[in-house]
DNA sequence: CAACCCCTTCACAACTCCCTCACAACTCCC
DNA sequence: GGGAGTTGTGAGGGAGTTGTGAAGGGGTTG
């Protein structure tokens, strides 16, 4: 299930729009103030940020335009103001829906849900996954690029490969794969993994996919020097 | 710009979709009721009417019945209902697309935007889309040129194509594809768009158009040597 | 109103890819 | 070093996906 980056100075909100998004099925981070918002978005990778512009310090505006910059985020603002000219700059920044408060959270919970239908087939040109250097994920295309050399992988090893890519040195089990590739995991397909990662292997260099033995696998870690 | 007609009883809604599609550019007239709505399309000649099904006393399907007789405006259609039978109705009656609510504004206006560009063939007279060094779609003229030869499209085969060819590399599911050519997807023609591939590349080439097994096709990328 | 074009459907052939199997190779722990 | 358990790997069956020619039907054109 997607994850969801609520930002908002009110404590009080942050818990309210976190409990109604919990129990709607998302993962939460929450943060209640700017610089931590942006933070906590470059690290947890939410899918979409829902983010008070009323913020004190670093604007909401301001953390509007940084995370607009960094990628294709979907961002729902939210507001205390009425005034026109609050809905136009928050328009021009691109947002992708818009509450003033008070509001609903229920509807919140249904309009996140229906940015994220919306953003799912919209596939922005910074889906792309990348590792160190030369190594990238091209989502919207389902290829991979090793240094330059384009590498088409099948539907199952891009979805695997993209899954590990994502954390790199995070470890996966087969289990965890698998929901990757057919949305359930059944105990029986896990060997499955070792061929699809056998093959991935083949295609995209042996040295990006570590084993752990007993776990799982995981994505290389990126020489950083 | 385009004027669009926005009809729903809810004030607050239509105050917002107002919001949106004005600072998109657009010229609003709005009614909230179905004889309202009727005369001011009449008189108003609006481009496109966003019409919201649940209207009280005269209802949406009726008024989009009476549209729909008085000539060919494109319609966009709003309910609250998620009804399979419902879309049936709204497609019998030939809406243009279909969102059900709640909906993002930003949608409705990417949507409006997008039944607009279809509804026109002429997007934009200057519009040439070109692969590589040999390849072009000229889309006012609905044509495509292969290394200076002519080639004959069908509405539907140029609408898919175009599509394709606007974004080489990249994916498109067979869902998306039929979104470019009926305005709504219906599982049920998936296949049919099969058929429009294969007589795509009996005209312009094999080559150019890639089959992604279990996802849908894309458009071959230039050879970048 | 006949001729035509285009879209869709159908049926079957051809193909791709996923999973399984079997066995070899390896890792870990004692 | 040995054994139990885990992983690597090549081959092959089969389910599911796609290619394709033919045909039906709705709409348009002359």
């Amino acid at each position: 299930m997607a994850t969801i980056l609520v930002v908002d100075d009110e404590p009080r909100i942050v818990q309210l729009v976190r409990d109604y998004l919990e129990h709607g099925g998302f993962t939460v981070l929450t943060a209640v103030d700017g610089p931590t918002a942006l933070r906590t978005a470059r690290t947890g990778r939410p899918d979409l940020v829902v983010l008070d512009l009323g913020l004190p310090g670093l604007d909401g505006l301001d953390v509007a335009r940084s995370l607009r910059r960094e990628g294709e985020m979907p961002i729902i603002m939210l507001t205390a103001r009425t005034e026109e000219s609050d809905k136009l700059v928050g328009l021009e920044l691109g947002a992708d829906d818009y509450l003033t408060k008070p509001f609903s959270p229920k509807e919140l919970v249904a309009r996140v849900r229906a940015v994220l239908r919306r953003a799912e087939g919209a596939a922005a040109p910074s889906d792309v996954i990348r590792v160190g250097t030369d190594v990238e994920f091209d989502v919207p295309r389902m290829e991979a690029r090793i240094g330059g050399r384009r590498v088409d992988l099948t539907k199952s090893e891009f979805q695997i490969v993209a899954l590990m890519a994502r954390q790199p040195g995070r470890v996966f089990t087969r289990a965890q794969l698998l929901d990757a590739v057919r949305g359930v995991a059944f105990e029986s397909y896990e060997r499955a993994i070792d061929a699809h990662i056998k093959n991935i292997r083949k295609k995209v260099g042996q040295q990006y996919i570590e084993t752990v033995f007993g776990v799982g696998y995981r994505f290389a870690e990126p020489n950083q020097v």
